[in-house]
DNA sequence: CACCATTTGTTCGTATGTATA
DNA sequence: GTATACATACGAACAAATGGT
């Protein structure tokens, strides 16, 4: 394919187009690899720095992501986390029609410390219920969850965790009827290399770190929590509903 | 300094209290460099890969934060951006003691199209003003906020932020005396080199991005913003007041 | 642009102590 | 006691990022 050289657009913009059209119309699927920098100047007949130009662009629109080495990929669609007062992870899925998955990844118990001891107001001395979840959707990782259950409240909801793979639904079993976010605060960082090996991603895209507490009726700390999101995969909405 | 090698307590465990405690302590204040990985070694007289295992611990309870080819500083304090349907910058940074600051970078007249354009429901061939706007907290860059404002409604508005400096006064000036935040959508990704020169961040780290709409008091969209915050210094809250 | 020193990141291999069956 | 498994600790080399010349 030959551009027109003489028109009044510039040849990357016509490139931008192009592509922008493609990908909208479906031609290049959503996660799929777009061809190479060389592949493309190539087809359009101009230069490698013709087309990374274009590729900027297209960044910016949020319709590719580059990564260094493997390529550019149409962007994938976003899956919408929504948080709010009445924050389940469960049923956020459904919303979406997303099937919702989890995985037990470790358990342990852990010394009242740092930020957790502070959230959950646990004196020096006292434990809580470390447990790591593995979010799933569509059979997809997009998050690690890291729980924090005060002792002796909670003692053995790790174990039940493995029978019923929901925590709302255990935190039923212990009495807890309803319970409500307090706060959540959210920053980005890069992953640790085994967080991008469970959550299947290359280490130079960032996570989506939530640190979120819990409260039952009364208003005593029930669960503080820290979920680092893949952020390829997940957004996080917070619609005023 | 010589580590008791016979206690019940490993190596690399006994260097993160240690550092733990000079970090806390202000021995090392915030955003100092620590020492290299090697000096540290020769201090505690261990092997490096004891030192790089402390550290590993110090990055998860966020007291450091290590950067490839530069070395570790003890984390900074973050700036808390509250969002929430009344979302204001100068109120937020005032709230938090600190010194707010905005100027713009950049201004221009574009086509509706995309994001843009469904947010503020402007029709294909409409145009609207784009301003890029770097916001500071105490002198130092926090953030790049792009704004798109619906034409013909704020035709001006520009010039008007080169002489307030503050988008909400001069949305007063063109009669909207009260505007409401829709929605936020938060994701990250790394920055581009042109944003991390301009927020004065490394390219390994990444940008909170917040995708957000204000409507005024009709309903009618006022502003579709697209801000980029440095994430080494401010993390978005969400408390429910 | 290339080149270099500094510093962190990763991967081999080796040795040792400490539980546990 | 012995065998096995696991965490701890050290050593050397190389890769990758940064900053300066």
């Amino acid at each position: 394919m030959t551009l027109p050289r003489t028109a009044g657009v510039t040849l990357w913009r016509q490139i931008v187009l192009n592509l922008e059209r493609d990908i909208l119309s479906g031609a290049f699927a959503p996660g799929e690899k777009l061809p190479t920098e060389m592949e493309l100047a190539d087809r359009f007949r101009v230069n490698r720095h013709t087309v990374r130009r274009a590729m900027v662009v297209l960044q910016e629109k949020d319709l590719v992501r580059v990564e260094q080495g493997r390529g550019a990929f149409v962007q994938d669609h976003l899956i919408e986390y929504s948080v709010g007062k009445r924050t389940r992870f469960s049923e956020n899925m459904a919303l979406q029609n997303h099937l919702p998955g989890g995985t037990l990844l470790n358990k342990d118990v852990v010394e009242s410390e740092g930020e957790m001891a502070q959230a959950l107001q646990l004196p020096a001395g006292r434990k809580a219920v470390r447990m790591d979840i593995l979010r799933e959707a569509d059979g997809r990782p997009i998050a690690i969850a890291s729980h924090f259950f005060p002792l002796p409240r909670f003692t053995g909801i790790d174990e039940m965790f493995v029978q019923k793979s929901s925590i709302t639904a255990c935190l039923t079993e212990f009495g807890v009827a309803d319970f409500t976010r307090v706060y959540t605060r959210i920053t980005a960082r890069p992953p640790t290399q085994e967080e991008a090996v469970i959550l299947r991603q290359p280490r130079t895209r960032p996570l989506l770190v939530a640190k979120s507490l819990n409260v039952d009726t009364r208003g005593l700390p029930i669960d503080y929590g820290c979920t680092r999101y893949n952020s390829d995969r997940v957004q996080i909405a917070l619609d005023k509903a």
